[in-house]
DNA sequence: TTGCTTTTAAAACAGTCGTTTGAAATTCCT
DNA sequence: AGGAATTTCAAACGACTGTTTTAAAAGCAA
């Protein structure tokens, strides 16, 4: 019975990762990963269990690696001015989304759950976004003033992660912006730059319509 | 050799949509289709090959019934404000994806693609994407006016559509709003004018910068 | 070395997948 | 009606899936 982490136990989950987060859980076989990894077939279930335990293992382990790397308050000051709170907020979370890099992989791995959830991760998953979600919507309702319901904060929240999961998780729409896969420092900046912009112009004139404040 | 479309075939074609909306294309199994369609699992391959020509028959199955049902000027008129023309735009898009229907699978078999693309259709999507989302360009430069960029004016396009995907497509999102799996018609009411309330707050202040015109 | 536990590895398992087969049933045409 | 073409169906195919088995190899304490 193993006690600690082997590197065998850490190559599968690194392999695991990369190949989850590029062809989904479901497409996933455990062979491929198997093969990456350099170990036997008989290895994931020797060490996880099964494909499925084995998957929220390196949820967990990205987690955690993620997490040291960016922490929650990601780069922002109390004292910030929400606006800036916002753009830092989107900002990190773009370059979480498609920086190159080991670490980030499970940020990845969270994008696709959006989209193509398991399902029997769900409690998983709402840990780490619930908190990044709460703060959006916080950071949100700063901007809107306080005449905004919660309702409102919710859904202006939803559009600003849409923007940020929409332009991360469509390759048919990336490539056609670039032509190649990964992106350059300062592509993603602008693409920040960009949903930023886009969302604090429209979250600053949310609560007027035609000029005139609502209500 | 058929060559008509018997009724068998459309059984086929219609059941298969329901199962490929609902799970996706790599996800729904051929006997699934076969068992709701009330006939063999050889009726497939009989009638139309392979599991993968079906699935490009049923894009272009639903893509003639919801062109028809949905001209691709969806109520809008050329006299119309470009403000009324994004709201039309946004809430024609809502409806399509949400109602629920025989006619709209194919919109959500569009969202679906735009998330997890099958590859081989890319053509074929294009073909009914572009033509909306040139449309929704179109009309998003009408509202920054002639400084914007093209760069600009695909961003924030880029923008709208995410927002409207994200809603739709992220079934443990939508459940948190309702607990329900369908959208009234207040409600998707709603979402569109929220969509657009947001995207045009966002837009028609995107070409200014702390309160001064840009450039 | 001896004895015991932990780890590796090939092979097989049971199940599902998309697809094919080949013969029966049905339809259609003259 | 007869006979050819079309359509249906159960069964099976081969390939793949995640998982288990079985036993040999390696590690390690005595």
């Amino acid at each position: 019975m193993e006690t600690e982490n082997s590197s065998k136990k850490i190559a599968i989950i690194e392999a695991a990762g990369e190949i989850f987060v590029e062809k989904g859980f479901f497409a996933t076989t455990v062979r491929q990963i198997c093969r990456r990894a350099g170990v036997n077939v008989a290895a994931i279930n020797y060490y996880f269990g099964d494909k499925k335990k084995l998957y929220m293992e390196v949820l967990r382990y990205y987690q955690n690696v993620s997490l040291t790397k960016y922490p929650l308050s990601m780069g922002i000051k109390e004292s910030d001015l929400p606006r800036q709170k916002i753009k830092s907020f989107i900002h990190s979370m773009i370059m979480r989304m498609f920086e190159e890099g080991s670490s980030t992989w499970f940020s990845k791995l969270i994008a696709r759950e959006f989209v193509e959830p398991t399902g029997a991760l769900d409690t998983l998953i709402k840990e780490v976004i619930r908190p990044y979600f709460l703060m959006l919507m916080t950071i949100v309702k700063e901007i809107l003033g306080k005449k905004a319901t919660e309702e409102t904060a919710y859904l202006c929240a939803m559009s600003i992660m849409g923007q940020c999961l929409y332009f991360r998780n469509s390759p048919s729409i990336i490539s056609r912006i670039l032509k190649k896969e990964t992106f350059s420092q300062q592509e993603m900046v602008e693409l920040a730059e960009h949903i930023s912009h886009f969302s604090l112009s429209a979250l600053e004139n949310y609560m007027f319509e035609n000029g005139t404040e609502i209500k």
